[in-house]
DNA sequence: CCCTCGATCTCGTCC
DNA sequence: GGACGAGGTCGAGGG
């Protein structure tokens, strides 16, 4: 168990470089946009680079109490304990961690590579536009991505007679939302273009109170095959490996 | 270092129990609802007992690769490697770590008591039911959460003169979903009564659009004071406290 | 910055 | 287990 003066230093020397996990009994605080408090109890702290700070319980996969990227955090000793402060600036938000007892800090330098991910609704629209008879025999894409004032319509099209279609893409189960957005997008280009469109919702799934939705404003489904999101592919992008095994712990 | 015996052996102690924490070069693909993979690169593994599978970048909250709570852990040896397997059962999703070199491995016993968050939409709705004067001078309340065909009506009431009201409220900066719930909830009301209630939007803030949807579709806006989260309150859980600070790691 | 929307959303709750 | 909606959503993309 390190001493206070030695935990601050190390804390402080690797904040900007490392991904630190730090193992206490801490009594933390949230405050900000909402409230929560934890009482004492060994929690799992993360900080990253970035400013990310996160405090773990033992389920879940998001942390109990945090702060997003963009934050900046201190550390102090105050009436002999050492104390955390996450700082986010706007939203104002604050986590204050008392740390009762701390168990262990390691420094862990970790890459920062990104990944892609295959197999999104983006993807599957790319797909679609190349794919137009998928749709529907004649479909012809006029649009995708096309903005609108009351939001953006994924792929906006003509049938074979000419008639103006919206597709609104969803890459899992469509919910009522996916329904309120065709209806809003075939509405807008009704008022816009006095030519009232179909409106077409296209997804692996749909739930029955969609469905019901969608039948009774006079909108169509068309069902992808859900295996359909692995056909796709997005190159994936290549890194150079930078392993930097460094780092420091106590016990 | 350990030896990849003494590690497989470690994990395979401690899973059920204690959230491990691994650093390690890694290659981590992951297959189900979509697809990732990344490059042979350091990053810090978390396993909690819940099944939780998290696999941390430098930057951001967010895991770059994960599998949810009630995932299923595998550890074994492959190749001569160290391979971490997460099984989800559905959807079916699995996520491969190969450890081409592991650095560190930490066992933590971290609590897993829950947090209550003050300062909810389900928060506001309570203590604009109980303050019903806030919403309109002479508001009457008839239901709260009230389930419908098209979703739950936050609060339903009357106003002053007999007037059915839906009361949609949202706890941050209200968006076009927003508007759209409240009109699918104001059109099922006249279809299902007869009877055309108005519709009320209560929250702190509201997008440019979505404000003018709002006006456009003859509803009204009523903004709720930030600060007003701060003044709801929950009592807070009490947990007892079982500090175990028993971990393990190897340098 | 703000706005908008997707997400392997996650998470709770209620049926 | 499915459906539904909130979330301190987060995060990306565009203006």
């Amino acid at each position: 168990m390190p001493s206070n003066e030695d935990a601050i230093k190390f804390v402080r020397s690797h904040l900007a470089t490392h991904v630190l996990v730090i193992y206490a009994v801490a009594r933390v605080s949230y405050n900000g946009r909402a409230k929560a408090n934890l009482n004492a109890n060994p929690y799992l702290i993360i900080i990253k680079p970035d400013g990310t700070f996160m405090v773990h319980g033992s389920r879940r996969e998001k942390p109990l109490i945090w702060n997003p990227p963009g934050s900046r955090t201190y550390i102090e000793a105050r009436d002999g304990l050492v104390v955390l402060l996450s700082i986010r600036a706007s939203p104002a938000e604050r986590v204050i961690a008392d740390l009762d007892r701390v168990d262990f800090i390691g420094a862990f330098d970790v890459e920062h590579s990104d990944n892609k991910v295959m197999g999104t609704e983006s993807d599957l629209v790319a797909w679609l536009v190349d794919h137009p008879d998928y749709i529907e025999k004649g479909f012809m894409v006029l649009e995708r991505e096309y903005d609108t004032a009351v939001g953006r319509i994924d792929i906006l099209g003509r049938d074979a007679n000419g008639r103006l279609v919206v597709v609104e893409v969803k890459r899992s189960q469509a919910g009522p939302d996916a329904v309120n957005q065709l209806l809003r997008y075939v509405d807008h280009l009704l008022q816009r273009r006095g030519e009232k469109p179909r409106g077409v919702l296209v997804s692996p799934d749909i739930s029955p109170s969609a469905h019901f939705m969608l039948k009774s404003n006079g909108l169509e489904y068309l069902k992808v095959n859900k295996d359909l999101t692995t056909l796709m592919e997005k190159g994936t992008s290549q890194h150079s490996a930078r392993p930097m095994p460094d780092f420091y712990s106590w016990l």
